[in-house]
DNA sequence: TATTGTTATACTCTATAACTATA
DNA sequence: TATAGTTATAGAGTATAACAATA
């Protein structure tokens, strides 16, 4: 296979992933529409399932601290979360409330229904489609960040 | 297979996949960095083999005319590209200069080193691979966007 | 009247830095 | 001194609406 092929290739297949990530990103912004919720707060509600402290959930967001304030805030506006004290008398605790709960679930099964990898792959096909997954995300070269996101 | 067990593969599916569309788009934008373009330029360059009109740019980008005024005001400033007249005399074409050439062939060369899926898979699992993102795109449900981008 | 590009403006998402309270 | 959260502010990316020139 020439360098010339695998160049083709490779552009494809970043081409192909970006739509496919745009796809992603697409679908649940609708499901976030339809479910009546930004879509930070529609991410949050999907990763929140036990509570977990603001400094956690901005780790597992992915963004800094001090995001997680606003967006903690308009939250417990709409009655999906309350800050409850945590081991520490500087953590706050997020929990979902009966209604974060139940729109979280909604949106879990919105994703389920609509997951175009589901509707595209068969069972076989979707377990290798992950196993893929997995070792794409573990090969990935570091990513020095210029933005620290501390 | 439970519809459970289903519910639980979707949402690891949709979370792998999120992960893997901020791995590609993370790369992106660490090669923009290093050619020292804004992300969006680098990916207008991308786009722009040929010569398009700034409409066309906007329908490749999926994004607003307006967006590609400034954009093409900054890629002109910094050498990237030309306005020259179209077959009308409202059409603009964006034509590629020879630095935008050369910071094009930079981008694409970049995006194949650091391709995660050509590190992950060998040549035949990147066709199965690349076949299953062609069905899951193919696939997908209609996107009925809030925001027309007309 | 429809289309191309432009302008002015505003919105969403997210970061940085400096701060407070607690540890 | 280090950590949790907060505040104020700023920046990137992108949209909407109204407009001018051309078709």
């Amino acid at each position: 296979m020439s360098s010339a092929h695998i160049l083709a290739e490779a552009r494809r297949l970043s081409q192909l992933m970006l739509e496919t990530a745009d796809l992603s990103k697409d679908l649940f912004a609708e499901i976030a529409h339809e479910v009546a919720v930004p879509v930070p707060i529609a991410r949050a509600l999907c990763l929140l399932e036990n509570s977990a402290s603001m400094t956690e959930l901005a780790g597992m967001l992915a963004c800094d601290k001090s995001y997680i304030t606003p967006l903690a805030d308009q939250m417990e506006t709409l009655g999906l979360v309350q800050r409850v004290s945590g081991p520490d008398r500087r953590t706050k605790l997020l929990q979902l409330t009966d209604a974060g709960n139940t729109k979280r679930e909604q949106i879990g099964d919105k994703v389920t229904q609509v997951n175009p990898i589901i509707l595209a792959l068969n069972p076989d096909e979707r377990a290798t489609f992950e196993a893929m997954l997995v070792r794409i995300l573990a090969t990935s070269p570091q990513i020095q960040t210029d933005k620290p996101k501390r």
